[in-house]
DNA sequence: AAGAGGCCCTGATAGC
DNA sequence: TGCTATCAGGGCCTCT
């Protein structure tokens, strides 16, 4: 599910909600997540405050008081809801894949706070949360990483030091978390439509006006999306509580056949797969 | 070594 | 209605 945008606005609920809060217990319902939960997950969160709440790339990036940290990475299908501890009401719904109110199934772990509890629910286990136990161990993990394309170090040189004399093509780039971090399918496709450059497009021949592009629509289409809440892709009615509303504004994702939206072009919205992952452009103004 | 594709998993939806 | 096939926002691993 969840890019950059959406979980830079789960970090911002979470951290108005948890910050500073001690954590009273731990349950954990299912350890099989993408990677399994270490056995001492559990004893170690007990008791320890949580002093900080920050976001790199997809991951949110939890701060104990004893300076070690927990990720939280959604996958595909994550959701955090926080919930009442007694009347087991959902307060705040951090979910931009479900209903609001708690799923039956898949609440896989329950994190139990004084007044309330956060629970992460993932159908599909594809995210997991890991314990990183020093700050030089988190640096190690994210050293992998590319820039976000907020980072003052994705500009053109650092484009062209990556994309020069390189076959693969520039969607591929887009989603290679160790080229630029944060960007997922969705953003790839809205982002090469505003940057008028086609998907195939070999990283190679770019010119140095597609880099200029790249990096201005990378930061203005996630910069967008985290404004307006982040995308919901499934609607459900009766919705309450949060629920972004960037997938209103697609330009090209999710709109096979549908007429391009650049002004004065006639082109209609062609879908392809590419590695495996649907890629929606214009092959009018694309090119 | 770079790059393409398979795979992990459940659930929603489309088509018959 | 009920079956089956396809697809889904991520990312690691393997093979060529």
């Amino acid at each position: 599910m969840p890019e950059l945008p959406e979980v830079e606005i789960v970090k911002r609920s979470l951290k108005n909600n948890i910050e500073n809060k001690k954590i009273k217990k731990v349950i954990i319902k299912n350890r099989n997540l993408r990677f399994k939960i270490h056995k001492k997950f559990e004893n170690i969160l007990k008791g320890k405050f949580i002093i900080n709440v920050q976001r790199f790339s997809k991951y949110i990036i939890l701060t104990l008081d004893n300076n070690s940290y927990c990720l939280i990475h959604l996958g595909m299908s994550g959701t955090l809801h926080i919930l009442n501890n007694n009347k087991k009401k959902v307060i705040t719904n951090l979910s931009f894949y479900h209903s609001p109110n708690l799923p039956k199934k898949h609440n896989h772990v329950h994190i139990i706070f004084d007044k309330f509890k956060i629970i992460y629910n993932d159908p599909r286990r594809f995210g997991f949360l890991k314990l990183i136990e020093t700050p030089n161990k988190l640096r190690g993990f994210f050293s992998n990483y590319g820039p976000e394309p907020f980072d003052e170090t994705f500009n053109i040189s650092y484009l062209k030091s990556k994309l020069n004399y390189k076959s693969k093509n520039i969607k591929n780039y887009l989603l290679d978390q160790k080229f630029v971090s944060g960007i997922g399918n969705i953003y790839a496709s809205e982002i090469l439509f505003n940057s008028k450059i086609n998907p195939q497009r070999s990283s190679g021949h770019l010119t140095q006006e597609d880099y200029k592009n790249i990096i201005f629509f990378s930061k203005k289409v996630l910069n967008n999306s985290i404004k307006k809440g982040g995308s919901t892709i499934q609607n459900f009615k009766n919705t309450k509580g949060y629920s972004g509303s960037f997938q209103k504004e697609f330009k090209v994702y999710d709109r096979e056949n549908e007429k391009c939206l650049k002004k004065n072009c006639k082109g209609i919205i062609k879908k392809i797969v590419i590695s495996n992952r649907s890629t929606f452009f214009c092959d009018l103004c694309q090119k």
